[in-house]
DNA sequence: ACGGTCATTATACTTTGGTATTGGTTAGCC
DNA sequence: GGCTAACCAATACCAAAGTATAATGACCGT
C-alpha cells in the first residue's frame, strides 16, 4: 500500500484511527510487522528508509514509530535525533537485531519508549505499540490545548501582555500602573481586554494559563525560609 | 573507610559536600571508583553489596549512586526498583562488565541516568557523576520547596483546605458560600486565614502553590474548543 | 469545669476590581 | 485624507475583596 492509498483508507475508516509507522529495510519484516499490526488494529504505513519516511507529510492523529536501528544511510538513531525534539507526539519504538549496550543508552536517553531486540515476542511488541499510542493521544490533546492557549496569547497587544504579566505575578492595579508609568484605570482597561481575549472570567484561570504557557517570571522572594 | 567515620569526615569538610555511592562487590573496582571520585571533589562511600547499602540511613545532601548491576543476592536492578521511587534525589549511574540489552532498557526505563559498560573512559564515569549531582541538587530544593508548602497547607483546618480548593478554581467568595452552605462573611473569613497560614499575599501566589500542591480539581470546563 | 481551637455570623468600613462611556493621541494602511 | 488599532485617561458607578471587632456555639483534652 502507498503512502497517499493508506491516508485515503483511513479517511474511508474515519480521521481518529491511530497510524504505526513502520521502518525497516527489510522487506519481510516490514510485510510481517504490518500485517501484525493492522491485525491489531492500527493502521499502519511502511517505508525502507529514514528518508523515504521523513518526506511523509505529518499527520495530527495519534501514531508511534517503529523503527529499526541500523538502517543503511540514516540510522534509526539519526533519524530518532532528527525528530525526537520536534514530533514529540510521535514516541518511537526500536527494534533491532544486533543492538549493543551504547546503543541503547543512546537511544533510551533521547526518548525512546521501547527497545527490543529480535526475535521478541508479538504482544511485546504490540503492548509497546499501545502504550505509544496512548501516550501519542495524551500528547496530542494536551498540544492542541497548548496551541489554543498560545493563539489567544498571540492575540494580545504587547501592552496587554506587560500588563497580564505582572498582574499574574501578584501585583494589585495601582503596582503595575507604577511599574509600567500609567494610571490605574489605564490598566484596568488593559486588564479587562486580556480577560476578555483570553475567554476567561477569573484571575485564577488566568494565573493557571500563565503558568502553561511559562510566562512566570523569575518568581518573587517567597521568604520560603522564613517560618 | 567505614560509614561512620565517612560521616564525620563529612562533617568535618562541611555538610554541602556532594556524596557519591558507590556498590561494587569487587574489592579493587571500589577502591579504584573511590579514589577517582575523591580525586573529583566528591565524598564517596562505598559498599559491597545493596543490602549494606540499605541499611546506611538517608542523608539530605546532593548525592548520586554508582551501581553495578551484577550483584550477588539483591542485584543491582533490583536495588533501584527498591529505592527509585523513594529516593527520587538520588540518580543512579549503572556500571557493568557483562551489560545485555533487556537489562539496558529496563534500568533506563526506571530512570537511570547513564548505563556505562567497561571498560569506560574515567571522563564518562565523571562526566555522568557531575550532571546527576547537579540534577540532585534540584530535586533537592525542589523536594525543600515542596515540604515547606506541605506544611504549611497541613496547618490548615478542613474548612479552610475546602474553601482553598474552591477560591483558586476561580469561583467568587458568594459561590464558594454556595458550594459549602454558609455565608460569604464566613468564607472571607476562612480565606484570610488560609493567606495568613500560607504566608502569601496576592490570589495569584495562591493559585500558583495549589497547582505545585496538585490541589487543582477536575478542571472547569475551560470551553476550550469554543473559537 | 476550663481553656483552646474551630466554625460561624454580624456590623461597619476601606480598598480593590471591574464595567461603561467618552474622548484624546499616535501610528500605520489603503 | 479617512480608517483602524492601540494606547491612554477621566468620570461615574457597582460589585467584590478584605479588615477589624465582637459574639455565639461545638468539640476536645486536661
Amino acid at each position: 500500500m502507498t503512502p497517499a492509498n493508506a491516508i485515503e483508507g483511513r479517511r474511508g475508516a474515519g480521521l481518529t484511527m491511530p497510524i504505526v509507522f513502520v521502518v525497516d529495510d527489510d522487506i519481510s519484516v516490514r510485510e510481517s510487522l504490518e500485517a501484525m499490526v493492522r491485525q491489531a488494529g492500527f493502521a499502519v504505513e511502511t517505508f525502507a528508509s529514514a528518508r523515504e519516511f521523513l518526506e511523509r507529510p505529518q499527520v495530527q492523529v495519534a501514531n508511534c514509530l517503529v523503527l529499526d536501528v541500523g538502517l543503511p544511510d540514516l540510522s534509526g538513531l539519526d533519524l530518532q535525533s532528527a525528530v525526537a525534539h520536534e514530533r514529540t507526539d510521535m514516541p518511537i519504538i526500536f527494534i533491532t537485531g544486533c543492538g549493543d549496550v551504547p546503543m541503547t543508552v543512546r537511544a533510551m536517553k533521547a526518548g525512546a519508549v521501547e527497545f527490543l531486540t529480535k526475535p521478541f515476542e508479538v504482544e511485546t511488541l504490540l503492548g509497546a505499540i499501545r502504550g505509544a499510542i496512548e501516550r501519542s493521544q495524551k500528547v496530542l490533546s494536551e498540544a492542541a490545548e497548548m496551541r489554543t492557549l498560545q493563539e489567544r496569547y498571540a492575540s494580545l497587544s504587547s501592552r496587554e501582555r506587560e500588563v497580564m504579566t505582572l498582574v499574574v505575578s501578584g501585583l494589585l492595579n495601582k503596582q503595575v500602573g507604577g511599574e509600567l508609568g500609567i494610571a490605574e484605570i489605564t490598566v484596568k482597561a488593559h486588564r479587562g481586554q486580556v480577560m476578555r481575549k483570553m475567554k476567561i472570567r477569573s484571575l485564577a484561570e488566568l494565573v493557571t494559563i500563565a503558568t502553561r504557557l511559562h510566562l512566570t517570571g523569575p518568581s518573587k522572594p517567597t521568604a520560603l525560609g522564613t517560618q
